[in-house]
RNA sequence: GGGCGAAUAGCUCAGCUGGUUAGAGCGCCUGUCUUACACACAGGAUGUCGGGGGUUCGAAUCCCUCUUCGCCCACCA
């Protein structure tokens, strides 16, 4: 027994000692050091089948958050999906592996470790970039990668012994080789343009870093007046007044009639007063606003195209923090004034200025969106400078090619038209960030070469330049922190190491598991990656999960505090209730609603089937015993009970039913078929599909129908006893991968457990080869059928529970041959007497018609007035009346004939024949009772 | 502005290629501590499947349209 903790038996004999409720707290824990000691979740590359060993591999990369992370819902439901396809694929026999990891997270560490120094009063710049680099390291190295730990909680199965981290030693080398090459390949350049700055950050921002975000702004009409004619204005029409200090040109449409004129002459920049000139380009948009628009080339990334191409200057007159000021090609274009003054503040002077001077047209509220920061929320600025970029068009198109030839798919479906969509309106990436946290550039610069030998890009660092041997300095810059994720796949397995075991054994790897809010970030690059530097998609599926969100629909967050912490749900009601709950209630792509205000409801259903699943194993243990059990194998089939025959039936379809949701494995060497591309990964289905075999099929049916069995010492004993076990053996196979702590517990129990075995490394179920003896199933579901009869009178005349009641079977004499023998379990299970009889008996009674001609009729004396039954039968058969009209009418058709397939016909003509035959019994009832 | 998706029980959602009397969980109602489980058991109620039109023998399912929500993208100053 590998399970140590108060609720383990000390020997099998007492096994009774189990608590009667599951308690996650005393068992948790040690079953996960359990695994971990057992080396369960350690992936082997020699016996991956790519490496020559006899397993296919299966490989789960872990989208690694960010090292300062606290684990939070969203992970929780992010791993938990993802463990159950790692569990699920080590049960199937394949050699998973779950590679785990944290990011460095270049702004996001920065950010929080410049916090920690601005609460000392110092800042970055105090520390000077080495002692801060080493303070953040430091910072990581002590509290980083927490989320790890926090992880193992709720049961992740990963291979921690592989545990990797963007800005390790090994994931560096393979950032700068993925660097060198592009540069090698052309594909990486140093751009001058207008990007994406944070003047919080201060840093630049890619295009997906810079999101937009509708908000209320104001649309300001300025009139600039023409040079030689003052009495001759233009209205121009800007959402940013302040930047009109650092515009070079007005810009109309060369089609736009009403300022053809214009066009060549000056007009005057208000506040400035400078001339400028009035150009014609096809950037001005005749239908919006006034037709006219200024041109800022240095804060407008437009504009800067529209005076590339006019060949203007670019005055720079905001600073990096986002401040007015005369930075570069701007003498004279910032008042003293102005100086120093906020954007948003130089706004509000710069239109209170220009409607003092009347120049102020108009001010009309106008929606737009506007960039923000996407760590700290700060509007994005516009701003010149020199960066990194990646050119992407080459990179795109294998990327686009693998989703569409379904190389790669993904799901749900609806994600494929938008990676299509911004694949092929893919733009260069800028990578370089101003930060001090991260990969630095791995540029040099010689000032004493010329160029191209000026600027060299290496693997090694360099001390001198290998041109002229001169000194050399590296570039300031890091690179953005998705220019290492967006190797994961490859670096994390070895690359560029080519012979690296891993890497041979375990690329590509196979389901990405992650949310659509960084299908561009992260995984679009990935697959472009893939295929750079490895020639082949990084894995085969991507699955975008949906969100935690409250009850209101908002989406979790520390800020909003209406967050979850997953620790709290495990304490209070296990790792395997949380999993539960999130993988049963979250449809594919389907966001997960909880309420943070009441745990105790949200986390209820897997509770409960925690619970549930634990109840049944302690009946089991104390009935079945610690005896030998039977192998089903061993069982002779004719020995095998009707409830046998039919709960094993039911594992069957079980089981099938589940791998059907969980869906097809891997396509090996081709890609996948239309059929395949979206099948599978349901896993709610998959989870209530085995929920509903164990608690509605084996433990509300199987195990109350087998109680007496299992008690009464005899040869019939044994057969329950290994059905018994065998089922829920596999009912705890089906569900491991979902609540695998509670499962292991269990089956470790299990008389069949042999010791040191675990669940977690145990075979998947397989259906049993030879079918069912389908004479007992059918006589078994017409059993339940009786039973369930017998309760709803029961019920609805409301009999006393302890009061036995008396029921008749009107049958034919071959169903009373079947029937009368399981008469005992009808008196337990419904606690009524049957008396099969042919015909039915005289007097007024309730009756209830059940399929395969069997009519049950219950004596209602001392039960009921005869007046409200003859109402219920009366509404019953209205109800059935009306129900059998449409029906043959249906039949009647001609065209259902005719065109319905025949299997659809046949189940129709049967379910006429059986509803007019009910008909006519209700029918005599109504008569009997009524008349 | 463009693209995509959704609308089914009080709530969250299944319902896969059109064909049983449209389902589950949670919640609700009634009864029960039936010796595994009250985090349970037994029984029950609730749906013009968003509105309208169409295709079809047959539509929650396919098509059109309207309404309402959501998501993604976008330089319209």
């Amino acid at each position: 027994m590998s399970i140590p903790g108060p609720a383990a038996p000390e020997s099998a004999s007492v096994p009774d000692e189990l608590p009667a409720q599951y308690d996650p707290a005393a068992t948790e824990a040690a079953i996960y050091s359990a695994w971990e000691t057992a080396g369960c979740f350690t992936a082997d590359a020699s016996r991956s089948s790519l490496a020559g060993g006899d397993r296919d591999p299966y490989v789960v990369l872990m989208p690694p958050p960010n090292v300062t992370a606290i684990l939070h819902v969203g992970h929780g439901l992010n791993n938990a999906v993802q463990d159950v396809l790692v569990r699920w694929a080590r049960m199937r026999g394949l050699e998973a592996l779950w590679m785990p990891g944290t990011d460095h997270a270049g702004i996001a560490t920065q950010n929080v470790v410049e916090k920690q120094l601005a609460a000392e009063g110092l800042s970055r710049s105090d520390l000077g970039r080495e002692a801060f680099v080493e303070r953040t390291a430091a910072f990581v190295e002590r509290t980083g990668g927490v989320i790890l730990q926090q992880l193992r909680a709720i049961g992740a199965s990963a291979d921690w012994s592989r545990t990797a981290y963007t800005f390790s030693p090994e994931l560096s080398v393979a950032v700068r080789e993925a660097f060198v090459r592009l540069y090698e390949r052309g594909l990486i350049y140093r751009g001058h343009r207008v990007i994406h700055w944070c003047p919080r950050c201060l840093t630049s921002l890619s295009d997906e870093e810079a999101e937009s975000r509708d908000t209320a702004g104001s649309m300001y009409h300025i009139a600039y007046r023409t040079e030689d004619d003052p009495s001759r204005t233009i209205t121009v029409a800007t959402t940013r007044p302040e930047t009109l200090l650092g515009d070079v040109a007005v810009a109309v449409n060369p089609t736009d009639e009403r300022y053809a004129d214009l066009i060549g002459r000056n007009v005057v920049l208000p506040i400035l007063g400078l001339a400028i000139p009035v150009i014609a380009d096809e950037y001005a948009d005749p239908e919006f606003g006034t037709g006219v628009v200024k041109i800022t080339p240095a804060h407008d990334a437009n504009d800067f195209e529209v005076g590339r191409r006019h060949g203007l200057a670019a005055p720079v007159v905001i600073d990096q923090h986002g401040a007015m000021a005369e930075v570069m090609d701007s003498a004279g274009r910032v008042p003293k004034e102005y100086r120093g003054l906020d954007r948003a503040d130089a706004r509000t002077r710069i239109v209170a200025a220009l409607e003092a001077m009347g120049q102020l047209v108009r001010r009309e509220p106008h929606q737009h969106g506007v960039r923000h920061c996407y760590r700290c929320e700060t509007v994005v600025e516009p701003r010149l400078s020199d960066q990194w970029f990646v050119r992407m068009e080459s990179l795109a198109a294998p990327a686009l090619e693998g989703v569409r030839t379904g190389r790669v798919r993904i799901l749900p479906e609806k994600w494929v038209g938008v990676y299509e969509h911004w694949m092929t309106n893919i733009r260069d990436w800028n990578i370089s960030r101003q930060l001090w946290w991260g990969h630095r550039v791995p540029v040099w610069y010689c000032a004493a070469c010329d160029p191209p030998n000026n600027v060299i890009a290496s693997r090694e660092d360099l001390e001198r330049c290998p041109h002229c041997g001169g000194p050399v300095r590296q570039d300031e810059d890091v690179l953005d922190t998705w220019f290492s994720s967006w190797l994961w796949p490859m670096s994390t397995m070895g690359w560029p190491n080519a012979a690296s075991a891993d890497l041979r054994a375990f690329y590509p790897s196979d389901v990405l598991v992650t949310a659509p809010e960084i299908l561009f970030f992260w995984v679009a690059r990935m697959i472009m990656a893939g295929y750079a530097f490895m020639d082949d998609a990084p894995f085969h599926t991507v699955y975008l999960h949906g969100t935690a969100r409250d009850t209101q629909g908002r989406k979790m967050s520390k800020s909003l505090g209406n967050g979850i912490d997953p620790l709290d749900v495990v304490s209070l009601y296990g790792a395997d209730a949380l999993r539960y709950t999130l993988i049963a209630g979250m449809g594919m792509g389907a966001d997960v609603f909880l309420d943070p205000a009441d745990l105790d409801r949200s986390f209820a259903t897997g509770r409960n089937f925690a619970t549930k699943l634990w109840n049944i194993g302690r009946f089991l243990l104390r009935n079945v015993g610690a005896g030998e059990v039977q192998a089903i194998s061993a069982v002779d089939p004719a020995q095998l009970g009707r409830a046998d025959q039919w709960i094993l039936q039911r594992l069957d379809i079980a089981i099938r039913e589940c791998d059907r949701a969980i869906g097809p494995v891997k396509p090996i060497g081709r890609a996948w078929s239309a059929e395949e591309q979206t099948a599978g990964l349901r896993l709610n289905e998959y989870a209530e599909t085995a929920r509903r075999f164990v608690w509605n099929e084996m433990a509300d049916w199987y195990l109350e129908a087998i109680k007496s069995r299992l008690l009464t010492p005899g040869a019939d004993q044994e057969v329950a006893r290994a059905v018994l076990v065998h089922v829920f053996d596999n009912a705890l196979r089906l569900l491991h991968p979902i609540v695998p702590f509670v499962t292991e517990a269990l089956w470790q129990r299990l008389p069949s457990h042999v010791e040191g075995a675990f669940l977690a490394q145990a075979s998947w179920p397989e259906v049993r080869d030879g079918a069912a003896a389908q004479d007992a199933v059918s006589a078994f579901e017409q059993l339940m059928q009786i039973i369930e009869a017998a309760r709803r009178v029961r019920a609805e005349y409301a009999v006393a529970p302890g009061t036995k009641i008396r029921a008749f079977v009107v049958s034919d004499a071959t169903s009373r041959a079947v029937l009368e023998p399981d008469a005992p379990l009808v008196a337990r299970m419904a606690r009524t007497e049957l008396t099969f009889v042919e015909r039915a008996p005289e007097g007024a009674s309730s009756a209830v018609i059940l399929p395969g001609g069997l009519q049950l009729i219950v004596p209602l004396e001392g039960l009921v007035d005869v007046d409200k039954e003859c109402a219920r039968v009366r509404t019953e058969l209205a109800a059935l009346d009306r129900q059998l009209a449409a029906l043959r009418a249906r039949l009647a058709t001609e065209g259902f004939i005719t065109r319905a397939k025949p299997e659809v016909v046949e189940a129709e003509r049967e379910k006429e024949r059986e509803w007019s035959g009910r008909q006519e019994q209700l029918a005599r009832k109504v008569a009997q009772l009524c008349g």
